[in-house]
DNA sequence: ACCATAGGCAAGCAGCCACTTGCGTGTCAA
DNA sequence: TTGACACGCAAGTGGCTGCTTGCCTATGGT
């Protein structure tokens, strides 16, 4: 089991997120074309999959086999711990 | 400026938000001797100073100066960002 | 059967990061 | 003023990590 904070500290692995975040069940493939082109990423194949690694290995993305391929998508709910752990209240008041 | 994600990556970081959290304007001593006693966390008095600029530099934790002591307290709101870039919907219905 | 495609495994390398150590600076009390 | 206390600065070091490179496996089309 991963650390979530430690994927989170990755601008790449963050723009992943972001990628995944607008379109669910990519592949390998589709992920390194549309991080070069949509985010001027020129990144190897294997450089994507150890960070897909990385986040899958936390939760922050789950993938599924079909044939060849293997679909990717976001699942940020391990995200929810955060604002559970160091709740953000309201500027306190000073009167 | 530094990163949000960054900062939040180091355990021991987390730990010391978590102490400011339950307890606000501490000194660097205070927070080395709490980590201590009540986390376990043997650590320099300068690897604890290191940290709390990281976390300063980035706005998790804002100080004041008062003599010679510098008291810190914690700020989350820079963890809004996060679920603001990540929201978490609930899980997807399926047919 | 053959070959292209999608992906995985493993070693090697450079840069970063957390931590220590030693010394310096400013503040308060006696 | 002298010394103790709270903190800052800077250099050095070991380990982690992001990336590349090269090779391997497996699936699918023709």
């Amino acid at each position: 089991m991963g650390d979530v904070f430690k994927a989170l500290a990755d601008p790449t692995r963050r723009t992943i997120m972001d990628e995944l975040s607008q379109r669910d069940d990519q592949t390998l493939f589709e992920i390194c074309s549309r991080l070069a082109t949509r985010h001027g990423l020129g990144l190897s194949r294997q450089a994507i999959s150890q960070h897909l690694e990385v986040l899958e290995s936390c939760g922050l993305v789950i993938s599924r086999r079909e044939g060849r391929y293997k679909y990717h998508r976001l699942d940020p709910s391990p995200l929810q711990q955060l604002s559970e752990r160091w709740p953000v209240r309201p500027r306190q008041e000073e009167p």
